[in-house]
DNA sequence: AGTGAAAATGAAAATCATTTTCATTTGTGA
DNA sequence: TCACAAATGAAAATGATTTTCATTTTCACT
């Protein structure tokens, strides 16, 4: 079986506790750490399993992960510009949770993300 | 620019539309239909752009096409089945608004999923 | 019917994330 | 030190999706 390597826990949490495989990788390679893009990989997988982490996807079908239980945020992308704003998703957790269990759902996940025009723009 | 292929379309409405380019194309070929693998991706996105089609995301990262009614609606989706459920998004509407409009921004549009394992799972 | 430009098509190659293989290295207990 | 299990990572394999590009089809206009 495989443990995780800590410094790919780490590095996940350095960056802001939401990023894909292949970030990680080359965020660890940016820092100078010696690490095969195979053990992030198979650090990740570990790190689900043990359900330290989540496994989200991005529209392109990549798969992000991020620390469960961090509290979770949402973004407001101006479509113009790309400028990025992290919201707080109150509403919409309440929202969440409520309709999947009207409908009978457990392990209930979301995701949303607003996107429009910047003042800037 | 590409229109779509009318045969792809009606294939994905036979699969009981809910399926994933691969499955459209093979589902035409053991109907002997003749077509390209090529045409199936761009019909399919064409559909999309065209919001005759909407995209989720299987588990692996697979993209899966289903036919969308034209009211603005967000899915409830089974992680291990699939099943969905098109629910209202009253309050996601308004939480998207307010929230779009405290920053600025400007014509406003949100993307919003739920997902989680349904009762028969 | 004949011509030509634009759109559609699809085979093959390219891309990209992810997984698998496998030989090598490292850690650990006897 | 020895042996063995676990960890590692380079390279190859996989699989979905996209791109390239040469060919075919469609269609408006003669």
């Amino acid at each position: 079986m495989s443990r995780s390597n800590p410094r790919v826990l780490s590095t996940l949490e350095r960056a802001g506790g939401f990023a894909s495989a292949q970030e990680v990788y080359r965020l660890m390679q940016r820092d100078g750490e010696s690490i095969g893009l195979t053990t992030v990989y198979r650090s990740l997988q570990s790190l689900v399993k043990d359900k330290i982490l989540d496994v989200l996807r991005r529209d392109d079908g990549e798969a992000i992960y991020r620390l469960c239980g961090e509290a979770h945020h949402h973004h407001l992308v101006c479509k113009s510009c790309g400028e990025t704003v992290e919201i707080e998703g109150g509403a919409i957790e309440k929202w969440a949770k409520v309709v999947a269990e009207e409908h009978g759902f457990r392990e209930v996940g979301h995701t949303a993300e607003i996107f429009g025009i910047c003042a800037k723009c």
